[in-house]
DNA sequence: CTGGTATTTTGACACTGTCAAGATGTGTTG
DNA sequence: CAACACATCTTGACAGTGTCAAAATACCAG
């Protein structure tokens, strides 16, 4: 962010320079401090120090904006969850736990965005990016693939891995909406789903 | 509705008589129709055949009128889950299915109106009207209630019926929002996450 | 009938997303 | 170096939104 400040102060030139980036960082800033229904595409130039319509020189229009917002999001968590996956120093046991804390971690971490990602304004109708469903789908695939070893493993039950993932998954957001919303579970308690 | 178009089309006096109900059958159906983020105060008096400002005369604001929209679809799954749990024709074990799949049901079957009451917009900040409170949490305490049954039944574990609820309800919302997104998942699946 | 109150309307304002047209740089080719 | 093409940014404009203030209208109690 600090980067971006010194190109946006001491603005070189006319041209931005790299405006897509300061855009994503400034928006991402302005979704931390006051949620993602309260981003506005005018109040997000005026941040970032440019004209109202700039943006749509980067973005087609306010839900690229927000898709490529979720997009990085999603890169994230999945170099997050691929580090936990790959990491020889942990049983199967604990990679199991590590990804479902990890997962609550990430929406606790960052509340405003985990609603952008999984909220459903992106993805209903058809307004999720391209780049968008490229990201988010080895995501999802991703974690197929370890529940897919667990069973396997013995670890949980069941013989679907598609089917045990969309039930596990919906629990843990289900979850972490809660955990969102205030209502703190500890750790403790996520065991339990996981039986 | 029928009822509704009738004081409508024949409006007997300047005064429509009951604008507030007809307003919230009239946003229903546009939710209904639209979803929920294409619902405007201004569309939703066109509708109701009203100038643009006559609601803010029965609802404080647009945030009002979403709780009390909201607050309908609680009661009914309120008297819905309540019908479940005080039929004598049930075992505990049928109940507790019972409920789980009446939850899912009322969830497909008003995908819209669903996204509202759950959808954080109501909930955040202190945007929840007093009506929605003292609706939702009776519905919430029931719930715990039943849980709390079936704990001392032996029929699920645990020995907390709160901590439980939050957790099985988690679930079940989580599932549920994936069942609207259109990923099917058959009642037997439904059965995995009750163990 | 009359005054007060409840209800509805018209007018207005700030804010939003988005498009079209013009202005201003940057880079490339002759 | 000059001139043109292109990328980038700005100004102007439009429709749509939620919401407030003030005026108009209907109903109701005295």
């Amino acid at each position: 962010m600090s980067l971006a400040n010194v190109i946006e102060l001491s603005r070189p030139s006319y041209h931005h320079g790299d405006l897509r980036s300061a855009l994503l960082v400034a928006a991402k800033t302005l979704i931390a401090e006051a949620g993602i229904d309260n981003l506005s595409l005018r109040k997000l130039a005026e941040r970032a120090g440019v004209s109202r319509t700039a943006p749509y020189h980067h973005f087609s229009g306010k839900n690229d904006l927000l898709c490529a917002i979720a997009a990085q999001g999603f890169r994230r968590r999945h170099r997050q969850a691929m580090a936990t996956f790959e990491d020889p120093g942990l049983t199967l046991e604990q990679k199991f736990e590590a990804y479902i804390v990890g997962y609550m971690q990430f929406a606790a971490d960052n509340p405003e965005e985990y609603e952008l990602m999984f909220g459903r304004s992106i993805w209903k109708q058809e307004n999720s990016t391209q780049e968008l469903r490229d990201v988010a789908y080895p995501c999802f695939q991703q974690q197929v693939d370890m529940i897919r070893s667990w069973q396997q493993a013995g670890l949980i039950s069941g013989d679907n891995p598609l089917r045990t993932s969309q039930v596990i998954w919906g629990a843990v957001h289900g979850i972490a909406k809660l955990f969102i919303d205030g209502i703190y579970i500890d750790a403790a308690q996520i065991e339990e789903v996981s039986q």
